[in-house]
RNA sequence: UGGGGGAUCGUCUAGUGGUAGGACUGCGGACUCUGACUCCGCCAACGGGGGUUCGAAUCCCUCUCCCCCAGCCA
């Protein structure tokens, strides 16, 4: 970060606390629950935990907050490490669980009881939601709220040792039934659950709560800076109230910041797996989802979503970001990266009549305009090919500069060719044109200095490789689906489309992986699931701006 | 109607009593063997009303609107 650059509230605080000395080093830590897959909000998180600790030479923790079992496995535990791991950072040896620190925490908890901070409750769920009270009225204490010291303490005992069955006894703490913020009537700190966990096993039959285990897990791992989003802002005071009880060691500091939300896409893990479930996508690492494994195989690059979130910055205000920012980022990153190829998305004949029937000339290609070091390849260039169906039109508008019935158009690194004849089929479309070349104005070879106004990409029919091109859209027809009554209804049906698509011959061998520009369409790789070099599955990782789309689309709005 | 937060171009974001700036979008143009890239230009904002001040996005008062909280979820 530059002397320049603003920085963000957090960066501040984070740089005053270095300057005066109220802490040497910055320790973070990203805290996901292990229930399902990251996505484009935990990115912000992971570059803001990760990024500060970073640029200060401090530490981060990655640390599963796996306090729930049941509704957390090992594969989401799995699937975050890749991701993580994917976007960029390191954790070096500070991978943790919250389950890690159940025995302390256990020890924290009693000590909460024998300071009379905490009792046991036996009330059931349904009771203790009355007496809660509601926003704008008291609760009411419980019964059992004032149990001796010992009491609470046996019963705690018996409470791990697995003696009542699932919800008969909790443990609270002993706050304020009175208090305004919901959160400090009595919160609870430990339920029984006779499950096991994916960590710990059948050791214990009680579970700690978020807001328990998590303070205490900052305070264990020496956390400086405990940054979450605004939904816990009003668990702060709680989170102090612990601290300040238990005057731990070290005494970390929460601080709040808002979400990212994404136009057009869906950020809340429930609706996520119901996707996912329902399938209406194909698995959480669909390339239409706003996962973090879905992005790394529609063919984002990590370095773009690391911008997509240093553009989005740091505060409090609620934000919902266009799509367009995050797919200008991954369009500028590939732009300077990815080699050049040429693809026919939805293919359209050419026949060149006075092109000889059996030749092939080898056409020199650029890999790279802008970076010449990345080198040339030869494409095959034959009397027959495929063009784009969209370069053709037979009653073309004025400002169309590509082929049309008796019109010149440049094909990219080939010749200069004009439009004789188009053959339709006896529906009346077009299937076929005839074309003749001219053969002075080969590329490369400065012989011509004609020059027309449009070029098109084709691929020689003899030499070309089919591919199943998946063409994906936004899944949402709203901006903010989240707000949605019933995401289904906002559901975008035409989210995926598929073409078999007519490659240049080098593409058979791409690597997995590897994203390259289909000049004049977009940016595209193979899929990692499915794609063999026999079977071409490639996605498309997002268009090339196009200006004349634009302009179509506001003649067709004009119109009506 | 309890408590906690938040309001600056369409979107995101700078600003911390002294010319409201940047990015994306949009619009116009230049360039182009990618209608891409690049370059140039333009449009566009301090939620409302009061006050303090030579001067207010910034300080004070007031109003309005938006978000979060009543899990033994995180």
């Amino acid at each position: 970060m530059s002397d320049t650059e603003p920085r963000d509230f957090i960066r501040q605080i984070i740089h005053e606390d270095l300057e005066s000395g109220k802490h040497q080093q910055i320790v973070t830590r990203f805290p996901p629950e292990p229930n399902g897959y990251l996505h484009i909000g935990h990115v912000m998180s992971i570059c803001l935990n990760f990024g500060v600790a970073a640029e200060t030479g401090g530490r981060t923790y990655l640390r599963f907050d796996d306090t729930n079992p049941g509704k957390e496995s090992e594969e989401y535990v799995e699937a975050i490490e890749r991701d993580v791991r994917w976007l960029g950072f390191d954790w070096e040896d500070r991978l943790t669980h919250a389950s890690d620190y159940f025995e302390p925490l256990y020890d924290a908890a009693v000590s909460l009881v024998k300071m009379g901070s905490a009792y046991v409750d036996s009330l059931s769920a349904d009771e203790i939601r009355e007496y809660r009270g509601t926003l704008t009225e008291p609760g009411k204490n419980s019964p059992y709220r004032d149990r001796p010291v010992e009491e609470n303490l046996d019963l705690l005992e018996r409470m791990r040792a697995g003696e009542f069955p699932d919800g008969e006894m909790l443990l609270r703490a002993k706050i304020d039934m009175s208090s305004p913020n919901m959160n400090l009537r009595d919160p609870a700190l430990y339920r029984i659950r006779h499950i096991s966990h994916q960590h710990t096993g059948d050791a214990w039959s009680i579970y700690p709560m978020y807001d328990f285990a998590h303070t205490m897990s900052d305070a264990f791992e020496e956390i400086t800076h405990s940054l979450c989003t605004l939904e816990f802002e009003d668990h702060r005071p709680l989170y102090n109230w612990f601290l300040d009880q238990l005057k731990p060691a070290h005494r970390p500091r929460q601080i709040e910041f808002s979400r990212l939300n994404l136009a057009f896409a869906i950020t809340s893990k429930r609706k996520l797996n119901a996707l996912v479930e329902e399938n209406i996508v194909a698995g959480w690492n669909d390339p239409r989802m706003p996962t973090i494994a879905g992005m790394r195989r529609r063919g984002y690059p990590a370095a773009a979503l690391r911008e997509f979130v240093k553009r989005g910055g740091v505060t409090k205000k609620d934000k919902l970001i266009e799509m367009g920012v995050l797919e200008n980022c991954v369009r500028e990153n590939l732009g300077d990266e990815s080699e050049r190829r040429m693809a026919v998305l939805r293919p359209l004949k050419v026949v060149l009549t006075n092109y000889p029937e059996d030749e092939v000339e080898m056409m020199e290609a650029m890999n790279h305009p802008g970076r010449p070091e990345l080198g040339t390849r030869q494409l095959p260039f034959s009397r027959e090919l495929w063009i784009e169906q969209d370069d053709f039109m037979e009653e073309a508008p004025r400002k169309f500069f590509r082929l049309k019935p008796e019109g010149e158009v440049r094909l990219r690194f080939g010749y200069i060719i004009r439009c004789d004849d188009v053959i339709k089929n006896d529906a009346g479309e077009v299937i076929e044109l005839r074309c003749t070349y001219d053969p002075d104005t080969r590329s490369g070879t400065g012989t011509s200095d004609r020059k027309v106004k449009g070029t098109i990409h084709w691929v020689s029919c003899a030499h070309a490789v089919d591919a199943n091109v998946r063409l994906y859209d936004r899944l949402f027809t709203v901006a903010n689906p989240n707000s949605a009554d019933d995401f289904h209804a906002v559901l975008n049906a035409d989210s995926l489309k598929t073409v078999v698509a007519k490659m240049e011959p080098s593409l058979a061998a791409l690597a997995p992986g590897q994203p390259v520009q289909f000049e004049r369409l977009g940016y595209f790789c193979t899929d990692s699931e499915e794609h063999t070099e026999q079977a071409p599955v490639i996605n498309r990782i997002v268009t090339l701006r196009d200006s004349w789309a634009k302009l179509e689309k506001q003649a067709m709005q004009q119109q009506g």
